[in-house]
DNA sequence: CCCAAGGTTAGCATATTTGCTAACCTTTGT
DNA sequence: ACAAAGGTTAGCAAATATGCTAACCTTGGG
């Protein structure tokens, strides 16, 4: 069907996810992402109808190396994929793991 | 598709999505931020110095009916008050659960 | 081999956010 | 009363995100 994502290869392999957190200082918003998507059973093409856009400003929010997120699209991908959208601040604890989301 | 799922539902039915958009409008990302803040004990001056801005653009991200929020800038507050910028999804279960954060 | 589905990318006009200045308000201390 | 500190607001140019079109790539099925 789908070819394999940037995406979907972060999610499918485990190590491969975490040498590329690391590496790159995402939050992982994009992995997230499209994580969130797939739970719901979305195409980046019905996604993107859902909340009146289209398939390329999805895969852009998908891309490992973007940075221009913005919280107010964010939460529509959340609403559209039946989630919420959490934001925090968390002091750094020592040894301590971050909050799990999901 | 197959099923109704919980978005379907968000998107076919029109007040409860008012309910909700109406609920989660501002997230509280205002009163996070202010605080952090002063958890960190700096004044709007000094947390904007430290992130290179002003103190004006200090008070409109903590006035609590802004709407404009970049992960980018959030994150760069974070920092700046020594803590990390936590971004999740999480599905709705049953009743209101309190976000983890701080 | 073709074709379609799903995803990616480039490039552009428009919309929105950001940084900034300058004014203003409120509280506190002298 | 005055001054200063901390915060708010308006208004603007510049920077950035968004929506869009149109092309492209890759995979799986017939």
């Amino acid at each position: 069907m789908s070819q394999k994502t940037y995406a979907d290869k972060l999610l499918s392999d485990k190590s491969f996810r975490e040498d590329f957190e690391q590496e790159y200082k995402n939050l992982g918003i994009s992995e997230k992402i499209a994580g969130l998507r797939h739970k719901a059973h979305l195409t980046q093409e019905e996604l993107a109808e859902r909340i009146h856009t289209t398939k390329s400003a999805i895969s852009r929010y998908e891309s490992n190396n973007y940075q221009g997120y913005s919280l107010s699209l964010l939460q529509k991908i959340a609403v559209a994929c039946g989630a919420d959208l959490e934001v925090g601040f968390a002091f750094k604890k020592n040894g301590r793991k971050a909050p799990a989301f999901n």
